[in-house]
DNA sequence: CAAATGACGGGGT
DNA sequence: AACCCCGCCATTT
């Protein structure tokens, strides 16, 4: 099966499936957790390959920055932020607050945080 | 083996 | 903000 080794896969969508409600992360942010530092596009890659009917929460998963990935006016892109809104967190033009509901971010200690390791 | 491809990331204009 | 360009990396052509 021509997929991207299992393992690999398996790490991401463990990661991802751990995304508390309510809050989001980025592409680069699973990879990282996943132990697969600067490999966000084998992140997007993996979800990308979900069933449809996936219980995966990839609408957690979002572009740097706070950035919807898919392209204005697509169906995937309308149901992320459908989703997203279901949960509590706003999107204002394909954008949400990461200081606000980003994962495991207090808001104030960002700097911190990151000097920390995450976690 | 070289070139192209991405649900990406960062920087510059 | 909108673009463009380049770096990164596993996979595919």
């Amino acid at each position: 099966m021509t997929r991207p080794s299992d393992d690999r896969a398996a790490a991401i969508l463990a990661v991802v499936r751990s995304i508390p409600r309510g809050r989001v992360t980025t592409y680069g942010g699973v990879a990282a957790r996943a132990g697969l530092p600067r490999q966000a596009r084998l992140v997007g890659k993996i979800l990308s390959g979900l069933p449809g009917n996936s219980r995966v929460p990839w609408h957690r998963v979002v572009a740097s920055g706070g950035r919807i990935a898919f392209p204005a006016g697509s169906e995937s892109r309308a149901k992320q932020i459908e989703r997203l809104r279901a949960e509590g967190i706003e999107s204002v033009r394909g954008r949400v607050d990461v200081s606000r509901h980003g994962w495991a971010t207090p808001a104030g200690d960002l700097d911190r945080w990151l000097w920390s390791g995450g976690e």
